[in-house]
DNA sequence: CTAGGAGCTAGAGTCGGCTCTAGATCAAGC
DNA sequence: GCTTGATCTAGAGCCGACTCTAGCTCCTAG
């Protein structure tokens, strides 16, 4: 049931060199076993574990917050308050992403929507003469890119 | 009407320092005017640009790209549609940027609950306890990470 | 006229998160 | 026994996007 660095990397999508660094990040709650001769063994659950950690990241919580969290997991009971105030600041940090983005979307289709509209009619060119009332649409006329 | 590398940075939230690798970078569609001692001039129209610029950044499009954006700009009418696949890819990736961001929220929410719910009843030590039935729900017990 | 602040260039440094290299050991099939 | 591929350690390298430094010039207020 253990497994080794090769068949972790490829459940878990990382690394091995990934996987290397992230134990000496300190990124694993229980230490990883070794080998008589030095290899290391992971268990099913450690994937699991990098499953949540990958999440984490990709929502872009930085490893020393994750570092942070498991160090709490692993000082045992008590501070199970604290690790929710964790989850609960990367949340609302997940959710100002969002909102963000969101935003960026509504720029980007802006300008989506007037480009499109002109190439549809055939008329992209004209959003180049700084008379055409597009131009000014799209802010572009006479390179003037802000919409 | 013309402005300086210092209120160009006060208005667009950007540092001098940025705003020349910028221009080094060549994001802005025209050439940035000099004083006769060698100063920078920058138009209003610029520090609109610089807030879709930052708009477009903050949502993860690569210097690199706004940079193609903004060359085929400088090029000139007639690649519109070229313009148009830059920027509706763009709105493709932060989609599914979004999309991504909303599945991390779901484990984090999912783990925040669980948490939550403990600490609410005063049980959060038992979450430690492997016989209880709510540290298999965290994951957590025996430190065991993953939800 | 002078002091302090803003600007200039070229290039070095930073940061996070890996990725890769070198040189060695180990494990398994032929 | 030998080869091939997986693993080991320590440490260097990389990438993007800035940020900062040094050493200089320039502008303006007192």
């Amino acid at each position: 049931m253990d497994l080794s660095i090769g068949e972790v990397a490829e459940r878990s999508g990382l690394s091995v060199h990934a996987l290397r660094f992230y134990e000496k990040e300190g990124l694993f709650a229980n230490p990883v076993r070794r080998t008589s001769t030095g290899r290391r063994l992971y268990h099913a659950e450690d994937v699991e574990w990098l499953a949540v950690c990958t999440k984490l990241r990709s929502s872009g919580m930085p490893l020393a917050a994750i570092r942070q969290y498991v160090e709490l997991a692993r000082r045992g009971a008590g501070n199970e308050t604290q690790r929710l105030d964790l989850l609960r600041a990367h949340e609302e940090q997940v959710l100002e992403k969002i909102r963000e983005l969101t935003e960026c979307l509504d720029v980007i289709r802006h300008k989506v929507g007037i480009y499109q509209a002109a190439v549809e009619r055939g008329e992209a060119d004209r959003l180049w003469n700084p008379s055409h009332p597009d131009a000014a649409a799209t802010g572009e006329g006479c390179h003037r890119l802000a919409a």
